[in-house]
DNA sequence: CATATGTGTAAAAAATAATTAACACATGTT
DNA sequence: AACATGTGTTAATTATTTTTTACACATATG
């Protein structure tokens, strides 16, 4: 699992931002269980299929989710296929005091 | 300490999506050593009265922080305070897909 | 070349959030 | 009544985010 830990404020609010939006957790949820492609995931959610593929990126950019390419016998021979990947954040009032603080110190 | 705990993804999405902001987030540091009014953390974070009190407001809401009426010898002879709850929040994926799925079973 | 099925990306439109200015109010003192 | 200092709230403006549509591309097969 991973444990998410942050060197700076805009990391973190990042990260927050990001899940602060219940489309995006919804996509994540949605690929807790078992892989699957963009496409699938917009089906399952009904929305779009770009938009889906904008969440999986963001999320893989975060490292909450990993993308794996696929290869088939059939059209699409080509697939990248997504899976959420276990994480925990521990969020309290002390870093968020901390992360400002170095935040003043580089400034 | 609070530590929070969620039972709806709407909940979860609304503390997060109100800490995914740096300036939210400065707010709760600036009121995170000592109790503050409103118009001093906006002079402090350089941002208007009015958005500084809005915030402290969104914050008090969800249990972050904690108002307090103080008086005094002096105009103002009334003023609130604010001043930030120790608190903690476990995020993980079980978390997410938990509540993804008490939502599904609600709707 | 066409086919099938999925992807990447950007521009544009729509929706939402952020932020301010303005104004009325609160409180006790003079 | 005026004063001092802060607050509550809303409408309007500005900024940001969300979301879609459209189009080109990827890949192997026929």
């Amino acid at each position: 699992m991973l444990t998410l830990s942050f060197s700076t404020l805009p990391e973190l609010v990042r990260l927050l931002s990001l899940l602060g939006n219940e489309q995006r957790l919804a996509v994540l949820g949605a690929i807790a269980a078992e892989e699957k492609y963009a496409r699938e995931v917009a089906e399952e959610l009904g929305i779009s299929r770009p938009l889906a593929a904008i969440y999986l990126r963001q999320l893989e950019k975060l490292g909450l989710a990993e993308g794996i390419s696929r290869t088939s016998d059939e059209p699409p021979y080509l697939r990248r296929c997504y899976r959420a990947v276990p994480f925990e954040v521990v969020l309290n009032l002390d870093l968020i005091v901390s992360l400002e603080r170095s935040k003043d110190e580089t400034g």
